[in-house]
DNA sequence: ATGGTTTTTACTGCGTC
DNA sequence: GACGCGGTAAAAACCAT
């Protein structure tokens, strides 16, 4: 098979500039579209595939639900410390060496058992950045809150691969890197409540201060999806700016707000994109575009649609 | 647990290509 | 007919209390 030589620095697809090298899977990946521009390389990643939930629950090593809790199992050999193989009392002296060693036997056991959950969740921490297309620095950051989270003792008696997903999407949003709780979910063994839990929990004891959840993230990346051109991006996001000076966005799913602001801009531009399509790229239903363009446009009343449509052209 | 808000699902009629 | 568009009602999901 003939391998492609060429080099781009724009995504063929989008035409996004922000493309990055995966190491680990040897390829060059847009990080907005996730189109996988080239694959080049050594493929370091699972060797298996899956198709279906259950062919991947069964191959998958590293995301099983691993409970922090097990860990007390292994630890079935107890240093007494009171009496000797005999039964007869110690004497204090020993007595005091016996309590040393089986504090650290603890503490070893314990600091092993710590190492197999952190080398569990960056597994699937790896898994989840993958498929995702994750930027490198975000999935850097996202480890770094999994260790706080552990320090904490935020996973006893709750999964692994929830508490990573939790903290993938906590550095997505601190990073306004654009995935929504939906696709890190689907993507998850784990279920949506499940992650949004551990994403609650995680903000709230880590007291991490978190950016809203702007609309206007999602723009570029519905647009790029639904192949809509930069003009109408760009009307799209003066129309969410004066919609948030108004404030007419708060309560609302982002993601279908942004979508209505690119159909009503798309609709001025008379540059035609479905419902559908946008729905489609928002993750969101027709329904909610239509609920949030009625808002949109009474809360702007026309004449400021129409200046908007005059200083952009 | 519950009630209020928002989103989704499902179904409708209308116009156009 | 197929498609896009707009609306509605009821179910489901979400959130604060």
């Amino acid at each position: 098979m003939l391998k492609q030589t060429v080099t781009y620095t724009t995504c063929p697809e989008c035409e996004s500039k922000n493309l990055v090298r995966d190491i680990k899977m040897g390829e060059i990946i847009c990080s907005l579209c996730g189109l996988v521009i080239q694959e080049n390389t050594v493929h370091l990643g699972a060797e298996w595939r899956s198709f279906t939930l259950q062919e991947r629950m069964s191959k998958a090593r590293t995301g099983a639900p691993t409970k922090y809790s097990d860990h007390a199992k292994g630890l079935s050999t107890l240093i007494r410390v009171d009496r000797d193989a005999f039964g007869r009392p110690l004497s204090p002296k020993v007595k005091q060496q016996m309590w040393r060693l089986r504090r650290w036997h603890l503490r070893s056991s314990f600091h092993a058992s710590r190492d197999r959950n952190l080398s569990d969740a960056m597994n699937e921490l790896q898994r989840l950045s993958e498929k995702l297309h994750i930027p490198s620095s975000v999935q850097e950051m996202a480890s770094v809150i999994y260790r706080k989270a552990l320090k904490k003792d935020l996973v006893r008696g709750r999964s692994i691969a929830a508490i990573v997903a939790g903290s993938l999407y906590t550095a997505c949003r601190f990073t306004k890197t654009a995935r929504t709780l939906r696709e890190i979910s689907e993507t998850s063994l784990r279920h949506q409540k499940e992650i949004a839990a551990a994403y609650r929990l995680i903000v709230r004891t880590l007291k991490m201060k978190m950016p809203i959840d702007d609309p206007m993230n999602y723009v570029t990346k519905i647009a790029e999806k639904a192949k809509v051109s930069s003009d109408v991006e760009g009307l799209a996001i003066k129309i969410i700016r004066s919609a948030q000076s108004k404030l007419a966005t708060m309560g609302k799913d982002p993601s279908g707000l942004a979508a209505a602001a690119l159909y009503i801009a798309s609709k001025l531009k008379k540059e035609k994109v479905s419902q559908t399509k946008l729905a489609k790229a928002a993750d969101t239903t027709e329904v909610t575009i239509r609920n949030r363009r009625k808002e949109l446009e009474k809360r702007l009343n026309l004449h400021e649609l129409w200046t908007a449509r005059l200083a952009s052209t």
